[in-house]
DNA sequence: TAGGTATTTAGGTAATTCCCTAAATTTGTG
DNA sequence: CACAAATTTAGGGAATTACCTAAATACCTA
């Protein structure tokens, strides 16, 4: 739990948005665009950038930074990079942020 | 409840230790330079520059940023400020992360 | 193997953050 | 009022972050 690596990959409106955006696929992304196993892969980096009206690379290294962080967890799959939350580890930020900070 | 500008007020290693040694200051300040009333009041800017090996501008800004987001309580008196944590305000941030995060 | 799609890596400019010194302000005191 | 102590404001250089385009890589499929 490196709690300032978290906190920095989520001090970012857009990554602060994807992370919200990923609670609920189904109602952020078309339908028709999302894998049938989304709610266990996640959404691609490519549905991801256009969501966030920001380029793919810029948005690549945004995900990687908080798969980095372990806030979200990275599953190749063929061609696609599919990233979803971590739950546990957000649970395990706001305990900490409850108990330690 | 700004998230984003709380997040960015603790996206820095000398922010994040404040805060952590206004949990104690007694632990962490010499004794001889608290306020008799440190417990309600808090620590002051000089004695947290110190502590923290930078200079009171920098450090003076940190506290700033750190109460804007409302994660500080700022008190002046006299020629003193002194800052204390706003422990609600973190309990709030935790909360939030693990319910609407 | 050739070509197409998705992603990542490289490399660069602009914006923001870090953190300093100098100057200005606030408050207390003789 | 004059001076001293604590803090804040201004201003600036260095480092980091934001976010882009171009190029490279990975993987699929004919």
């Amino acid at each position: 739990m490196e709690l300032l690596e978290i906190i920095k990959s989520l001090s970012n409106e857009t990554r602060l948005n994807i992370l919200e955006w990923l609670k609920d696929p189904f109602a952020h992304f078309p339908e028709e665009e999302l894998s049938q196993d989304t709610p266990e892969l996640g959404v691609c980096v490519s549905d991801i950038a256009k969501k966030a009206g920001m380029s793919v690379p810029t948005v690549s290294d945004y995900l990687k930074t908080m798969s980095s962080a372990n806030i979200l967890i990275a599953t190749r799959k063929g061609q696609w990079t599919y990233y979803k939350r971590n739950e546990k580890s957000i649970q395990d930020l706001a305990t900490h942020i409850k108990d330690k900070l």
